[in-house]
DNA sequence: AAGAAAGGTGAGCGTTCACTCACTAAAAGG
DNA sequence: CCTTTTAGTGAGTGAACGCTCACCTTTCTT
């Protein structure tokens, strides 16, 4: 069984990577992320996150210099590990096993990535609120996505399609419409605040026609 | 043929439904659009909004007394006018017309959306960041929009299930796969700077076979 | 134990923000 | 014409912001 990526996971490998971090030092990042989750970087001020944290405001800028630092600091462990281990084991689930039907295969996929949503569901909010606004960060996670998903996922894809498994259209565009439809559940559960594998079944079978071979 | 409805007209609409409103608050009224859709609601200041619009930054204050009344003013012309319109001219759209194939409703349906969205592309963006950070926006917007597509939308939905042309599965799922798609396409458009249309036609085949009855 | 290094503090700094107000200019009404 | 109303101005205001720094406390080093 392949291990499960989170933040929080990936945060305290980063913090065991980088010499011990302080307590007081996690306590900033954990009350940023949620914060910035909740309202928004922007109308964050840095004496909620000191308050939140309980700790001083002069305490929030040891490690970091200045708020942007600090969203980069948070943003940081996703973007190094998160992302790469999401693109990978998602290869890795594919390839990895030999699967007796599509559906077989699309659901191991959708309930298994879901699953990732749901764990990083905070910091991928904060990823998508600031990636529409700050086009720095927008390039930095294009130019990172982009070779990840064509390392990792385009030759799982193409060999898909050389079994009869999937339609032959471009690889960016067969991702585009397995993540834009589960992302489209994650938006839709912060809405109604339903459970986001509420409609994994339904997600499943709307993928599973929708991708199979004209 | 149809009336198409954009932000723009919508405005004029409004301006001419409540008197004349004086060109300077007009501009005050553009300049806010644009800005809060390059940067964000929080991180626009009113002194560049005047600075954009060219008046005085007290004259931004002359009919909205905060910010937030601000945004709310450049909201609703698209809540209460756009909004609703574009509903209603979806249904009419696909209820008007009798189609020889499912291919040519879906194709036409998408197309004609896909316009609307590019059309007003710039406030959408607006909503989408916003709606993901004030719980206030959020209700309202959902409080508006459910019996907008319960009244129109899906009794389309029931006459095509009905005909065979749809597959039989809760309105709202079909509805969140259709408008996840397209909304899909929007996103992927901002962040590289292609033309939101140019998939116009794979969209149409991944949702006609996606939706297809079993 | 003593000194050095690192972590933590919070009052306070300069700046910028949303917002105000006394005032002028223009338009509307009679 | 004069009066009243509406539109517009921009310097100014208090509050809040990001951020600093001199000082204190704890932990490491020898």
């Amino acid at each position: 069984m392949v291990k499960e990526t989170n933040i929080q996971t990936a945060f305290q490998e980063v913090m065991a990577a980088s010499g011990n971090i302080p307590p007081k030092q996690k306590q900033v990042l954990a009350a940023s992320l949620s914060l910035f989750a909740e309202k928004g970087f922007a109308s964050t001020t840095t004496k909620e996150i000191a308050e939140r944290a309980g700790v001083a405001e002069g305490t929030v800028y040891r490690r970091y210099r200045t708020k942007d630092e600090l969203l980069a600091g948070v943003l940081a462990p996703f973007m190094t590990d998160v992302l790469p281990k999401l693109v990978s084991e998602f290869a890795e689930k594919v390839v990895g096993q030999t699967y007796s039907s599509r559906h077989d295969l699309v659901a191991t996929v959708v309930n298994d990535r879901m699953q990732f949503v749901v764990a990083n569901q905070s910091v991928l909010r904060i990823m998508v609120t600031e990636i529409l606004v700050r086009n720095d960060l927008r390039d930095q996670t294009i130019s990172r996505m982009v070779p990840l998903l064509k390392q990792n996922l385009y030759p799982v894809l193409d060999h898909l399609k050389a079994i009869g498994e999937l339609v032959d259209w471009p690889n960016d565009r067969i991702a585009q419409f397995m993540i834009g439809t589960m992302l489209t559940q994650l938006v839709r559960s912060t809405l109604t605040n339903e459970d986001v594998t509420s409609a994994a079944t339904l997600i499943i079978k709307f993928l599973e026609k929708g991708l199979a071979p004209e």
